[in-house]
DNA sequence: TTGTAGGCGTTATCAC
DNA sequence: GTGATAACGCCTACAA
């Protein structure tokens, strides 16, 4: 039964304590970028406690505060840490506690504008509260929006914010993600309805641009669209013709096309090409009714004079357009917060869809000087 | 000597082995958001090992390659890792290895349309190589900039590309850092000249400006610039007198102020009230021309008719303005490639400055048709 | 080639 | 309130 020396309970052989293994070089020595010799080995919580000449657990505690720890002792502690120019090791503090205080986003397409004011205003309430943003980009492509999913898993992020790339697509990997850490949809969602989704409020967006649209006169309206997979494209869709219907308008077939500003430019040949002009052209984004714009400037239509133009985000460049378009400005800070409230509420709770009441901006593009 | 049993070398009484502490949960149980219900206990290379019948170092090996391990066995193992949905926990990992596969950025605002762009390229080359952005926005402010670098280096990010706020408030926190993590210094730079730095090569682009205005007729031509402590700004301002010089332009003094689309609309009136419009506005970047271009329109001066008006950048919007705005564009995705390479050469070589030559972008706001 | 046994830096548990 | 210690999950020097 003793035969065997190594049973549990003994170790074999353990180095002299306090002796580093040596013969190698230890991972944490730095060298300077330019001389190449060793500087600054790391800062540990050892040293901090060594030099307030406390222990380990007590120098912790005494800096991240998990319990209470003498009035000296504190005082000491932090000292020597700022005298050190001790900095806290995330990885480490992460591996233990299992907190990141780290967010992952992935958005289809950064360079899409309506995503960075988005990005700035998460940055900004996270930086608020000391967390950082880890964001991908998916190349409007659902097999590296699940790659990237999936790193960021791996990183332990705290939660994950998605704008998915597909309604369909996009469902699997959110879903089977879902189940290991916190996921709230941005924009826009799969079909999965057990997912966290925060937006705009497209009926209500749709709303104020067919009410405005009335007002200013306007008998009839179309739609230009896309055919993107994309869900905020859909509601917007589908509920146009609704909302013109409320208000009065006649509406035609819409024109569906590829998400860009190229787009805008064809659709305006292609209505062209189906006879007399609506008194309206809603777009389903600036991006197409900028395009849109183009379009009737080059075939000189004159905008607002013998068509009108609504475009929807407000993405800063629409302000800019020949003429200012009248657009509808979707509440960026409110969906921020709104995203991280939902990742940091504790878990178990019911599945929410929170739509969040855009504004109408109106611009020159549908209103007569 | 030996009346201590504790003495170096000694474990004090370790738990049976296999026998895990029990009494609390472990951190690592995972809970499901719906039910509440425990779930899918993450994963471990232990349990990986454990299921292919090998040590947990042999499944280390199987999984990462670091060695070579046998035919048969790789299979095994990475069977079993497929069967049980292993993936490697990066935390853990990044604790022993020091890398953490993952790029740390600090630009000065998001919104602005030029880091988009960029960001994009950049996140493109590193998923790539399976690698992640970590982004933060600085909010124009060197402070914030200060503590998102930081925050940064404590994730042990494995390099930083930082896009300087300041040329001299951010110089401090950037030198210090690039003691203990690569950097490289991107679009923007500080004074401190040990600091590799990648950009556009402003000198060409402006060359490529006043030879083009100088080919089409133009004879006298102002500078928009910004009063900011950008270095791209600077560095533009420094090099229009010259170049300009250099292609038979003569110049005025200089128009300086903030950085936007409000002060190019604001131009427009300062060089009114001067006198007589040069033959060409040159802007240092497209928001800026963007706003001469919407202050010369109420102004109703017809562009390129009366003057001709050029950008700097090519940001997406510049193609859709009224009329389409000359700029130059900047080369993104070698911008991007280029940070990337000075971030993972070996530590230890010379400084460098990259500067990356532009495209001049015609379009008609330099040319009459 | 394979297994054993620390240890990366931190925090949580336990005993005092 | 404080200290000793183990463990988070992984990788790797060393021994076999």
């Amino acid at each position: 039964m003793a035969r065997n020396p190594r049973r549990a309970g003994f170790r074999t052989a353990p180095v002299a304590a306090g002796q580093p293994p040596a013969g190698r070089e230890p991972p944490g020595t730095a060298r300077s970028r330019r001389t190449g010799e060793p500087v600054a080995v790391r800062v540990t919580i050892r040293d901090v406690a060594r030099a307030a000449g406390v222990s380990v657990s007590t120098a912790s505690r005494a800096l991240t505060g998990a319990r209470p720890v003498g009035e000296q002792i504190a005082v000491r502690v932090r000292d020597a840490a700022t005298a050190l120019g001790y900095r806290q090791n995330r990885v480490a503090s992460a591996l233990r506690t299992q907190r990141t205080d780290t967010i992952g986003m992935v958005v289809p397409q950064i360079s899409n504008p309506f995503y960075p004011v988005l990005v700035e205003a998460i940055e900004r309430c996270l930086g608020d509260d000391n967390r950082q943003l880890l964001l991908c980009d998916a190349r409007r492509d659902a097999t590296v929006e699940s790659a990237r999913i999936h790193a960021l898993a791996d990183r332990q992020v705290d939660g994950l914010i998605v704008a998915p790339v597909s309604t369909v697509a996009s469902a699997a990997a959110l879903t089977s993600i879902a189940g290991e850490v916190p996921v709230v949809q941005v924009d826009r969602s799969v079909a999965d309805t057990a997912l966290d989704w925060v937006g705009v409020d497209d009926v209500a967006g749709l709303r104020l641009l067919t009410e405005h649209l009335a007002q200013v006169g306007a008998r009839t309206a179309v739609l230009v669209g896309t055919v993107s997979e994309s869900s905020a494209g859909r509601t917007r869709l589908a509920e146009f013709g609704p909302a013109a219907a409320r208000h009065g308008l006649s509406t035609a077939e819409p024109l569906l096309g590829a998400y860009g500003v190229e787009w805008g430019v064809r659709a305006v040949d292609e209505l062209r090409a189906r006879g007399p002009l609506p008194d309206a052209i809603v777009c389903v984004n600036d991006e197409i009714a900028l395009g849109v714009l183009q379009g009737l400037r080059a075939a000189g239509i004159s905008v607002p004079g013998e068509v009108v133009v609504t475009g929807f985000d407000d993405n800063g460049f629409a302000a800019l357009a020949d003429p200012p378009l009248t657009t509808v400005r979707q509440p960026h800070q409110q969906i921020a917060a709104e995203c991280l409230r939902l990742l940091d509420r504790p878990r178990g709770g019911p599945t929410r869809r929170i739509a969040l009441a855009p504004t109408l901006i109106v611009r020159a593009s549908t209103t007569l000087r």
